[in-house]
DNA sequence: CAGGATCCGGGCGGATACTG
DNA sequence: CAGTATCCGCCCGGATCCTG
């Protein structure tokens, strides 16, 4: 796991949940794979596509993903340098994590990073108690 | 967002999968959920769950899950305390990404932490190239 | 274009001690 | 039982400069 971010767990039930949640934490995997899921992206491409990331972390957090064998790096060889990122076999069977992550974030989150609905809205809304 | 773990996110597509990341990321608040999804847990019962977290961690996570509105902390006013933890209406919606990280690591993680099976592994299983 | 190298501060998180 | 308080090391991640 490249470099563990979470030390370690020792298993419980939830441990497959926390190791899951280790490759694709560590602040912008999620965001990348996510953009990946489109399709083949170059470096600047994806950092467009995320400008708060800074190139030291993009290449950091792209290669923990390469690492932990969620994406394909392609080297072209030739100057200028191209290359391109994609979602691996393995990367490819996260999706439904990363469609559900998206779902309930624009369910749930405004565009300012805040709940759209307390606790208390839902409970008016759905729940009976 | 409680103490804002990840700076911030200007918006671009991906930013709601950010925003949701920022909710349950936060080293243990995923296995933390999990195991709420059992149903109230007291603070003991939860650490017991989770050997390896540090009671300040776990406090800390427990009081981020609570400000962001996704657990709900019920305090008896008794002695020796008791404190019940559980999911609050908007916790019970992310129901659907536990079970997906779940399933998703019970699938492709061993109990080491590793991926089970590399992109190759699945390349010559599934993907025709 | 796609990075590598270095410097550096902040805060995450562990360990320990104390409390209502 | 369920925390709070404090000290402190570590490394995450930003900023900046350099390169094939």
């Amino acid at each position: 796991m490249a470099k563990a971010h979470h030390t370690r767990f020792d298993c419980s039930p939830g441990c497959s949940v926390e190791a899951a949640i280790g490759l694709i934490d560590g602040k912008w995997k999620s965001v990348i794979l996510f953009h990946l899921l489109d399709g083949t992206l170059r470096f600047n491409e994806i950092r467009r596509q995320i400008p708060a990331v800074t190139q030291r972390m993009l290449t950091n957090q792209l290669r923990e993903l390469e690492a932990d064998g969620l994406i394909t790096r392609k080297v072209y060889a030739q100057v200028p340098p191209k290359v391109e990122y994609s979602l691996s076999p393995l990367g490819l069977t996260i999706k439904p994590i990363l469609t559900a992550l998206k779902a309930w974030g624009d369910e749930n989150i405004g565009l300012y990073g805040k709940p759209k609905q307390t606790a208390t809205d839902l409970q008016a809304a759905s729940i009976p108690a």
